[in-house]
DNA sequence: TTGATACTTGACTAAAGAGATCATATTTAT
DNA sequence: ATAAATATGATCTCTTTAGTCAAGTATCAA
């Protein structure tokens, strides 16, 4: 599975909104776009998606910025990536037409498989509480 | 990790030659193209990138072909997909700017891993017995 | 009511990579 | 000789990525 650039911004967005969820003032785009070298107007586009997809919400005028709108425990990085990249993980061949090409499909799908199973672990809410606690291991039932 | 069809090809194009490399005869693009329908001339230039790593040699004039020129445990769809592919897996950030960039980072890294770890497990000869014998499972010390 | 701040929207562009395609040359068996 | 193969370098089109721009709208605060 490859990150873009796009799915990476929007994965910091959204942790940035996760962690300052608790202050009750929206986080403006230029506080996160400064902080992290990215892009204004890039960053805009990005958060653009997020809100169509339901998962931040705006606040227009002065004082305006962006909140997180769902909760970060039911988000996963795997979520973000699937929802704002457009590359599929593997590879695709059209119809396996040989033994062989089935028999690569098959590997290639189990490798993409594996990505999107560590990707779909990580929970907003883990990487806040990683974030947080710096880099002690931590362990969950 | 993206398999792009040029690395489908190249696995395809080693597999075979791996199955026909009891025969004597080399085999020729012409064929393998032909069965997998691979465009001519795009196979050329991939099998070219696989003399020069120099996994294949070539047979030129009439009757001539490619030939797998190692053993067929050495290789497995990683090291082709990493020689022949472009593609990254995963996300090169540069210099992990913000505790959060580095902890992203880091989940791409093991996402990308775990790809690799299914392939780089998927030699020429395993695969080949898979195709040679069907679907059985088959376990491995 | 006016200005500053911040989000909204749609269009646009430059660069890179993917996936070929083509023409021409060279080698070898028969 | 000639047919069958590979060798090589150039070129081409299409899509995606990453980013930019301009003009508009909403809200707060003085």
């Amino acid at each position: 599975m490859v990150i873009s650039a796009r799915v990476h911004y929007a994965c910091v967005a959204m942790l940035e909104l996760a962690i300052q969820s608790d202050e009750g003032s929206p986080v403006a785009i230029r506080e996160i776009a400064d902080r992290h070298g990215i892009p204004g107007p890039f960053l805009v586009q990005i958060l653009r998606s997020l809100r169509a997809l339901g998962w931040v919400q705006s606040i227009r005028g002065s004082h305006g910025g962006y909140r997180l709108s769902v909760d970060p425990a039911g988000i996963t990085l795997l979520d973000i990536a699937e929802a704002i990249g457009s590359q599929e993980a593997g590879c695709r061949t059209e119809a396996n037409s040989t033994p062989i090409a089935g028999m690569l499909q098959k590997q290639w799908d189990d490798a993409a498989e594996a990505s999107r199973s560590i990707l779909g672990q990580a929970t907003l809410s883990r990487l806040v509480d990683k974030a947080r606690h710096g880099d002690e291991t931590m362990f969950y039932i």
